[in-house]
This record gives structure tokens, sequence and C-alpha cells, in this order.
DNA sequence: CGACTTTGACCTGCGC
DNA sequence: GCGCAGGTCAAAGTCG
């Protein structure tokens, strides 16, 4: 387990503060009913403060769950690559347009996120010669989770995205639509976009070469500070928005190859990861109402000794 | 009016 | 050679 060994994400609330209580002076008999209040509150406080270190136990172990299961897939996968380079070595002719080793060797599995799909799409395995060129560009491939209410086939990544076709495809009922970046009338990145067959609220973007141009909302992001923010993971671009189905992390895989994969190749070198999950938790912190009634209770509990 | 989306037609590669 | 399937084109429609 090479992450929660360098992670500490349990909070340090400091809770001692609070103990003054416990070894609180006598008071005179007029401050008996005051310190009747005193009591109850420090009670409440107490529980909430056990409830939330109860909470922040049950976070850490399930970032920790997380983390064995990314670095147990991580090994599938690597397991899995190596396989498949070993079956192409024996058998390097194979014409099959849905031939999964195909799909197997390419950039595409470095790049992926969530569950890998073993099975149906073949997009980019059926690669036209005169598309022979772009088999060098860069696929990659990302999962963003939706409502599945929401039938637009928009993953929003920065770029600006003009749609000029819209397939059904044999494997998949839900329609693939096919965009060109048009931010720049030169640019040859395209992307298709199609929801997974398994679970119609993930769509699943493809991507298809190199922008060459900047990410036109990159100015934009110094300026946000609504919901949604744009963090830099390590050297892995990625934003975080909040919906109501949940959080949802994108990572812009759109970026050269050994810039994605320099997480995978130093999981050493965790120092902006933890940054991330310490921005994360922080986020998620403050939008919780009952934390921040417990951090509110703590600092005052923390005037009301200094007071004394 | 320009930019974008929709959608049917067309092109191309692959398997039989 | 034919049919199938994925990908692309381009005219028509829509929207701000």
């Amino acid at each position: 387990m090479e992450f929660t060994s360098l992670l500490n994400t349990s909070l340090d609330l400091n809770i001692k503060p609070l103990k003054f209580l416990d070894s609180a002076p006598t008071t005179p008999k007029q401050e008996v009913g005051k310190n009747v209040t005193f009591a109850q509150e420090r009670v409440a406080l107490m529980e909430e403060l056990n409830r939330v270190s109860a909470e922040n136990k049950k976070l850490t172990e399930l970032l920790t769950v997380m983390c064995e299961n990314y670095t147990q897939l991580r090994n599938q996968l690597m397991e899995h690559k190596s396989k498949n380079l070993e079956i192409l070595e024996n058998n390097p002719v194979s014409r099959k347009r849905k031939g999964t080793e195909n799909s197997s060797i390419n950039n595409n599995n470095n790049n992926m996120i969530g569950p890998s799909e073993s099975s149906s799409s073949d997009e980019d395995s059926s690669k036209k010669p005169r598309q022979s060129e772009q088999i060098k560009a860069k696929i990659s491939r990302v999962y963003v989770r939706t409502e599945a209410s929401d039938t637009s086939l928009i993953v929003k990544d920065g770029y600006q995205w003009r749609k000029y076709g819209q397939k059904v495809t044999r494997d998949n009922p839900c329609p693939r639509a096919y965009f060109k970046c048009s931010f720049a009338p030169t640019c040859p990145v395209k992307k298709k976009v199609q929801r997974s067959i398994e679970d119609q609220s993930i769509v699943v973007a493809t991507y298809e070469g190199e922008h060459n141009h900047p990410n036109p909302s990159k100015q934009e992001t110094t300026t946000n500070s609504g919901s949604n923010r744009n963090l830099t993971l390590g050297t892995v671009p990625c934003s975080t928005s909040l919906s109501s189905s949940g959080p949802t992390i994108t990572l812009d895989l759109t970026k050269p190859k050994q810039e994605t994969s320099s997480f995978k190749g130093k999981p050493d070198a965790p120092e902006p990861f933890q940054q991330y999950f310490v921005e994360q938790m922080a986020s998620t912190l403050t939008k919780d109402p009952n934390f921040k009634a417990a951090l509110a209770a703590a600092i005052s509990g923390k005037f009301l000794q200094t007071e004394k």
C-alpha cells in the first residue's frame, strides 16, 4: 500500500483545549445554574467531536481501501499489458477488425480511468490506412459520470468542440457523437463521445490527437471561485466538480502521455497527490455544516479558555 | 447573420 | 464482389 503510508489524512482537530472544562475551577453557588448550561454544552460538544472523529476515521479507512483497489487494478493492468505484448510478439499479423489485442497495445490503457471496458468498443482498433499518421497520435479515453437523464453528450473539458456527426453503433444503442476541436481551425484533435453500455450515467469520451493550441479555459481557471475548481494533480491536470450525483473528477488526458503517466511512473513522489487530497478534504469539510459547527465549538472553547 | 446542431447520404475498410 | 459497420460530409434547420 503505497499511498496510505504516505498520506496522513487524519485531522488534528486539537480537541485537548476542551479538556479545560473538565478541570474547571469550582465556582460560587450563584453560578450553579450557569454551570449546568455549560455542562450541557460541554457534553454536546464532546459528542459532536466524537462524531466528527469517528467520521474522520471512516474516511481514512475508505481512502485506504481506495488506494488498495488502485494498486490492485494497476498491477492487473500491467500484468494484462505484458501478456498482450507477448501474444502480439507470437502473432504479429492480425487483420481482425474486432481484435482486442490491437486496442490493448495502444495508449488507451495507459490513460484509462475507472472500470476498463473489456467488452464492446472497437473504435480505436479499426484504424484506416489514411489515418495511419493518426495512429501515432495520442489517443486517450476519459470517463465522466453525468446524470443518467442528461441526454446531451457534452463533456466539459475546457476546449471548444464542434459536432460534425452522430451515429448509432452496433454494440451500443446509445448514439456516438463526433466532435472536432473548433477553437483553432488547424487543430487536428477529434473527440468521440458515447454513453457506456454498462452504466449509462457514465459518458466515455475518446480523444484523438493533440491540441496545437493552449487550453482556452486556462485563463478562466485563475478566477474560478465557484463549486467547480481546476486543480493540478501532480502533473495530471484535472477538474473537480460537485453535483447532485456526487463529486466528479475529470482528468484531462489530452496532455502529452509522458506528463499524464508520470504519476504512475513515480508513485514514490506523492507530494502533489497529497496536496490534492488535502485540498479535496478541506473542500469537502468546509461544505459540511456539522463540521463547521464542531469547529466553531472548538474555537469558541479555546476563546473561553483564554478569557478565564 | 453567423455559429452550431441535426441527420441522411456517402466513403472506406474489412470479413465472408 | 457484396454487405456491414464506422467515420465523415454537407445541406437544412435552429438558435442567440
